[in-house]
DNA sequence: CATTCAGTTCCACATAGTGAAACTTAATTC
DNA sequence: GAATTAAGTTTCACTATGTGGAACTGAATG
């Protein structure tokens, strides 16, 4: 689908290569810090500050001289993921998936090769919403990641899979296209990922991708689990389960039509 | 603070305010009932719509011919939550408020005059009633609404007064702006505000700002309950609580430092 | 088959964004 | 406390970028 973003065509892409520059910093950003990271000149990016600061989607604490992300952005994402994301529709089920294997699930979609969280079940406390929904984490390495890279079409595929840092988390990390490419090939055989402790040292998962029609890849599913606490055995009982919930969810993607006025 | 955003005035401010139209939508939509609301001429829309699409900040549904707000748009956020919003300050301090309240507590800041929930707790038998964060709500009929209008400095403020929409949810809603400077004079006097079932029936509220250095608003923090449940005069009990917590609050807010690199 | 309406492309035009350089502050150094 | 550096801000001629009227496509409707 997101092929690579058209990154410096544009205004608006500028304002939000920018914006996206602040955001990655994780704290807020003095103005001569991000100007060291781009090549644009200081007056440029000095306007694009002010504009975006205008607008709500920078905000400048002026006792400390930085500035962070907008609550516009709040705002803008609340509608988002209401209506972008699987989140809403997927919720039931994984409520349901959640109590009857009392483990964290996971619920992502792919945003410009990156894993983009967009709901988490705990197993025992509530969901808070962005500090969870919202998270990107890589594609290599994790069991969505990998679920959705597997099932993705061509291009799109080919492109993320160059573009993924390959940077070795753990032991179990896999560190080349080519490694990636060969475990994507026994997912796409078997319609199932597991994360062997490739992203952090002691945590697994499983996935399952969730696709639309059996084939347009709408985002994946995952049980995740400590080595303490389970298995990647005692996981895959879970197996059934975890299928027969995204195939659930992908079916109520599908028919799912937001509330409209009846035509005709 | 915000004064009334820039509308119009350069290409950034002109793609956000589609963005925001197609948000305030509130489901997906087609590229012909935006172009009915704007004065902006269609080729102009279209390549808007093209950019914002391939930016990732807008998501085009190719069977439906929708457009909505994109999936970027929650990463971005994510970071903004983390970042600008008061909400992970606060969360200790809300999650105490709740417990020991055993009501709903919001958390909201101001956006561009109106209210916008940055988190929220929810009392264990929950009521019904749905606000999570980058939720917006009217300023002159919420609690929280009212009582950062009433701290707020001169101009925002009365650009604030002007814009709200006045319109009647219930019967109690107050309708004018005179009737709600009237209003505002008391809480201003009292620092603290009331819902009296303004904005839903049956629900009400109290409510405090949280103010920096005791004068300039950063958000405000409300219990809410239903008449059902409560009353007015039950949730005053709860007033001292209230105002501590979000003096709490503020004060930690003006302390807190992201980790920074020491610097030296 | 004609008609309408939604969506898309084209292109001459000018607005809006650009960036080198100069300027103003504030913080540091000698 | 004058001199030096660095951060932030303003200016202005230039042109790249976005603009929008109009014409085109193509699907849906009568």
């Amino acid at each position: 689908m997101a092929a690579q973003r058209p990154s410096g065509d544009g205004t608006i892409a500028k304002a939000l290569d920018v914006l996206d520059l602040v955001a990655g910093m994780q704290r807020p950003v003095r103005f001569a810090e991000v100007l060291a990271q781009v090549s644009t000149p200081k007056a440029t990016l000095y306007r694009l500050f002010q504009t975006l600061t205008a607008q709500g989607m920078l905000q400048y604490d002026v006792d400390r001289q930085t500035y962070a992300p907008g609550l516009r952005l709040v705002r803008l994402a609340h509608s988002a993921w209401r209506q972008s994301s699987l989140a809403p529709i997927a919720r039931p089920f994984i409520d349901k998936l959640a109590e009857k294997a009392g483990e964290t699930i996971h619920l992502a979609q792919m945003d410009n090769g990156q894993v983009l969280y967009v709901d988490k079940r705990n197993a025992a406390s509530p969901i808070e919403m962005f500090s969870q929904a919202g998270k990107v984490g890589p594609g290599y390495c994790t069991g969505v990641g990998k679920a959705m890279l597997a099932f993705m079409s061509q291009e799109p595929q080919s492109q993320a899979i160059a573009r993924q840092s390959y940077y070795a988390y753990t032991a179990h990390t896999l560190t080349s296209p080519q490694a990636l490419e060969a475990e994507l090939a026994d997912i796409r055989a078997e319609g199932f990922a597991y994360d062997r402790e490739e992203h952090e040292p002691g945590i697994i998962c499983i996935a399952a991708p969730i696709l639309s029609n059996g084939t347009r890849v709408m985002g994946a599913l995952s049980i995740t689990t400590s080595v303490q606490r389970s298995s990647l055995k005692e996981l895959q009982k879970l197996k059934p389960d975890l299928l027969e919930t995204a195939e659930r969810i992908a079916e109520a993607a599908t028919t799912w039509q937001f509330p409209e006025p009846e035509k005709g």
